[in-house]
DNA sequence: TCAAAAGTGTTCGATATACACCCATGC
DNA sequence: GCATGGGTGTATATCGAACACTTTTGA
């Protein structure tokens, strides 16, 4: 039989998100060590191991980006395009990277969520971490700003089947307006703030607390806070 | 670097549904030429070629199986487990199939559709093939029964999204009771037959025409029809 | 006392659900 | 004339959208 199937390496790239009360950003990496360059930044990713699953990997990315283990993650979509990886600089970089003469790369794309102001532990082969507005991202290389693009698109189906999610973007305690900026970012439209208040009190898993904001110059906010147990009944509940 | 990366063949496969009135089928093929037994049923699929996207190679090899090009489809995970093709038999398979020391396996699976009275072209290397009643599925190597779980979910967004994919399965002409049970196969329950032809009258892209059933013994039923520049306005509109 | 953001109810239209009878046809 | 499936309307509940004023706090 002839052997022209393709035989190849296989990545991982992570869209990672992240909210600051304003807007989404997504942690990105500088692609070179010795950059000088501020523009070079791309998704994180990583070729898989043998032995590994495309989930693992995934979760071996983040961990190595945040320090943080098991992070929530979703797969959305493998890229695979013979072209996706022939810009030249592209190339250059694999080879530089990992190992010469890599002349196709399929990636699985990833969906993840992170803290903002989490601390993060990067022991990646990456200099640094940035979390970048989605409204300002660059120029990044291969077909990262389309998998963005893509990704951005499948968290609203994310959102809507598993709602917990939303919460790895949150403080613990988190304000009402919190919460409703965050729906605001991603679907990137205006909630009616007494309409969403009665959207939150039929959120069962969402319970508020006694505590409030202290030391704001303006009536305090009461805190809320994501209750797993009540969520998980829901689920049993469909 | 040490090279501990993966380098591995890719396949593809398919989970094409067909529908008859009564329940969601699935295209199952033959996976021995020298089959002789009938239980040796698995999801088409192939490994994708240099120089061949995955969305081109399920392109491929649903036209080796139908002889239809460009049929519908939708990309909607990779299964990329180490241990999905550790089963000896499966890799014996492999082994006789394409080529000895394929020792992993990952692969793209596809959701596609395709009406189940249509007269199919096989110029696939499969012997034969044959629509499944999803209730009725063989246990099928690999994970296939997993990708197809996993598929009979992720067809309940496809719709929802893009509703023209409904009528792939149907006849040209079709009755609403034809459409009421594809929607009571897809998505498990009833629905209220007053109720849904409201739903369908608010469907402006599905035109009723004056041609009725014809020898049936009972009254006639109406036909409609899809239309298609209807539905695309439609999308413009949102 | 002012600025800034929190909190709170009602109305309306659209949508989903529940439910029962007559109609057309072939035999 | 009867068996079979086609076709139709109304009433109710639920959900989402629009809309404005008072409260609390720190400066």
């Amino acid at each position: 039989m002839k052997n022209n199937f393709i035989h190849t390496y296989v990545s991982v790239d992570c869209v990672v998100f992240g909210f600051d009360d304003d807007q989404l950003h997504i942690l990105l990496v500088q692609r070179n060590v010795d950059a000088n360059n501020s523009k070079d930044l791309k998704l994180p990713g990583s070729l898989i191991f043998n032995e590994e699953d495309v989930d693992d990997a995934a979760h071996r990315v983040l961990y190595e980006l945040t320090g943080i283990k098991k992070m929530a993650l979703k797969q959305f979509r493998c890229f695979a395009s013979p072209h996706r990886a022939s810009n030249p600089d592209d190339m250059k970089w694999l080879d530089q990277a990992y190992q010469p003469n890599i002349n196709r790369l399929i990636t699985v794309a990833y969906l993840s969520l992170c803290k903002i102001d989490r601390k993060l532990t990067n022991i990646s082969k990456y200099k640094s971490s940035k979390w970048t507005p989605v409204s300002q991202l660059p120029k990044m290389p291969f077909d990262h700003n389309i998998i963005v693009e893509e990704s951005l698109k499948e968290i609203h189906n994310w959102v809507e089947n598993e709602p917990v999610i939303l919460f790895e973007l949150l403080p613990a305690k988190f304000t009402a307006t919190e919460l409703r900026l965050l729906y605001e970012a991603i679907y990137n439209r205006k909630y009616d703030v007494r309409n969403f208040h009665k959207k939150l009190v039929q959120m069962k898993y969402i319970l508020p607390l006694d505590e409030k904001q202290e030391n704001v110059k303006h009536r305090a906010a009461r805190y809320y806070k994501f209750d797993r147990i009540t969520y998980n009944k829901r689920k049993i509940g469909i």
